[in-house]
DNA sequence: TATTGTTATACTCTATAACTATA
DNA sequence: TATAGTTATAGAGTATAACAATA
């Protein structure tokens, strides 16, 4: 067992001056929770092998599944990637016939990109046996901790658009 | 106000026999947690701007830090990426001699990859400013918020080990 | 032969800068 | 001039396959 040299506090922040043990406390979590997230985004990433679309493009045409049909650029904010980044998506769902593009009614240097149905039955059957692995692990927590989960889901969503 | 970023539903899966509904509650439970995650990491890469490693080098010094002397397949499987991902990692922190490579004692095809003084300072400055952002946010939510992270983040690294 | 680690190569995701078309 | 979007280009992160050194 090689020390814990550092980082690593056994005291999560509980003794001394109110104020200070809270600042310790909230680095510890802020550090701990980002370390957490990214390897849980490389474990998701390695499980869509199978699927046929990436993860990036699953989560943009399930974005565009709940808005209706969106302009790019506000699509890429939705998002939080850039304009460019969405082009590239864009390109691939369109290819797939999974979404379609149409012209602004009335600006034409924008267009609106919506869902088509081949995208939309894509998601219903992604919906029947999505996240097969999550759902699959999600299955060992205990119903405590899934509840926790379900807890934290709205404030790492706010988290990630602040 | 461009509803929800889950996939899901309107309907959440509140409705018939026990069994199906709580399938349907974790299928939505993964996808929020799914999409949630991503972008936050996302939004984390984004911070990095200003740091002088990135968020994958920064990891992977920080369990260097808390693990001691490990061997780079050790460390990748710990940060769960392929050793070959990782040697690039190993290069550029050794590169700036944040880490030292020493020879394994008894076995010759292996190396042990321990932080320096200088990475360990590293670690020690960025520990006080560090996250700024994420403790930036952190800040405006609630105590009770925080906690409901403090019980998620250990569920959400058991998810990235499963 | 099996294991550890690296090199070679390629693909995804993302970004910034420069450009085109339209307002 | 300003905005929406694309193209060009680059860099980070990751993977698989093939190889070298050692066990």
């Amino acid at each position: 067992m090689p020390a814990a040299t550092s980082t690593s506090p056994k005291t999560p922040g509980k003794s001394a001056s109110g104020a200070r043990s809270q600042r310790a406390a909230d680095e510890e979590l802020g550090s701990s929770l980002r370390i957490a997230v990214m390897r849980l985004t490389r474990r998701l990433r390695a499980e869509r092998s199978e699927q046929t679309l990436t993860l990036t493009q699953l989560s943009a045409l399930s974005s565009l599944d709940h808005h209706g049909p969106i302009s790019p650029t506000a699509l890429a904010e939705l998002e939080r990637v850039q304009p460019p980044s969405m082009t590239r998506v864009i390109a691939v769902l369109e290819e797939r016939g999974l979404a379609e593009r149409a012209p602004h009614p009335s600006d034409r240097r924008q267009s609106l990109i919506a869902i088509s149905p081949a995208g939309r039955a894509l998601m219903q059957e992604n919906r029947r046996r999505r996240d097969a692995w999550l759902a699959l692990v999600l299955q060992d927590l205990t119903p405590a901790e899934r509840d926790a989960l379900r807890v934290a889901v709205p404030i790492l969503e706010r988290l990630g658009e602040a």
